[in-house]
DNA sequence: TTGACACCACTCTAAGCGTAGTACTACGGT
DNA sequence: ACCGTAGTACTACGCTTAGAGTGGTGTCAA
């Protein structure tokens, strides 16, 4: 098992693009290798079977999806209103489209949890994390609505993202925007003032 | 090309559960043929390619999914209320869940599409047609809400159906029901009596 | 008898895995 | 300055699996 840290993320990148691009049935070695542009054979060096090439493409996708750490402590102090949320929205929005691959990987790697328990039970962890964290922000930062409200939020901009992703024709680029507005006004309660 | 349509219809319902089971990139001739428990090599016999077997299994998944007809004067007749749209909603839900290999197909035609123009455009042809048909429905029904609305329905319960079938740990069994009221409830405006 | 289809068997090709063997590089010890 | 060694990179090969497509033969019914 080799070490070296620079190409180990080489090849978790490559192994990500190539999820994308070809499904979880195409994640070989072998194609991993040829993206990443080194000599085949190497990921075999580097991994020691599918699964965990799986799980540590699965972490790395979070990973670089990671806000600054600024945009928490903006949120913290700014307004409570819907409008604060629309643009807090927008940007999460915008930041995971910024990175299509790893968001079709991520869809692949749910259709593959159907197939491998294992895989299924760190996806539903990760996921499961990350939404709680999500409800958690929201009513740390004083934002308009409950736990449910962000579920909503999350289902529906997730499939937003989706339809982006895989059939972009069916809600114009420059309609999304708008769209996530739309979501946010008919999700959450009035603003008090 | 053989024409036999029992055993064409047949090899179409077993490429959707391949494509479900398998992921696009594992939907060949021969599995097709597998699953069908037809002697090898007959697949070959019925489609001209691969491009071909895909498109008839998403337009067969619709087939499928076709309400009864009955529903349709039931929803015209019924209240104009938020309750009977959770009902409808959860109709609809229950449906597209009960043929879950339908569903998963579904979704790995949208990321094959990514590579393959063509089966976008009919998929997305296909899917923006029955969005609008929801819409209409909708507003020819009488339903509390604009297009907007159902617009809004249709991303957050087809996230909720996405997660139920790829990590159902996510949303409990249990709470489901409860989850689509939620959606209906924060979506749809009050009730005007 | 003929035509359409079912079934079976076969060849050809491609892809991928794992690893053995060799070459390179850097570094510490002397 | 030299050498040995450890870790890595690269290459190549044997082995296995999977699938495509097709030709030939059997079967049935009009």
């Amino acid at each position: 098992m080799r070490q070296n840290p620079a190409r180990r993320a080489a090849l978790v990148d490559a192994a990500i693009e190539v999820l994308a691009r070809e499904g979880a049935r195409g994640l070989t070695f072998r194609a991993v290798d040829v993206e990443a542009k080194v000599p085949n054979g190497t990921a075999s060096n580097y991994f020691a079977n599918r699964d965990d090439l799986l799980t540590q493409a699965g972490a790395r996708v979070y990973e670089r999806w990671q806000p600054d750490s600024s945009l928490f402590a903006d949120v913290l102090e700014g307004p409570h209103d819907r409008a604060h949320v629309t643009a807090l929205m927008r940007e999460m929005v915008g930041r995971l489209t910024a990175f299509p691959a790893g968001y079709l990987a991520l869809v692949e790697l749910r259709l593959e949890a159907t197939r491998r328990p294992e895989l299924r039970s760190v996806l539903t962890r990760r996921i499961r994390d990350d939404l709680d964290a999500n409800i958690g922000f929201h009513l740390e930062a004083r934002m308009p609505g409950d736990a449910t409200t962000v579920t909503v939020l999350y289902m529906a901009l997730n499939w937003l993202i989706l339809e982006r992703l895989t059939l972009p024709d069916i809600f114009p680029e420059a309609q999304v925007d708008d769209l996530i507005a739309d979501v946010v006004e008919r999700v959450l309660p009035p603003d008090t003032p």
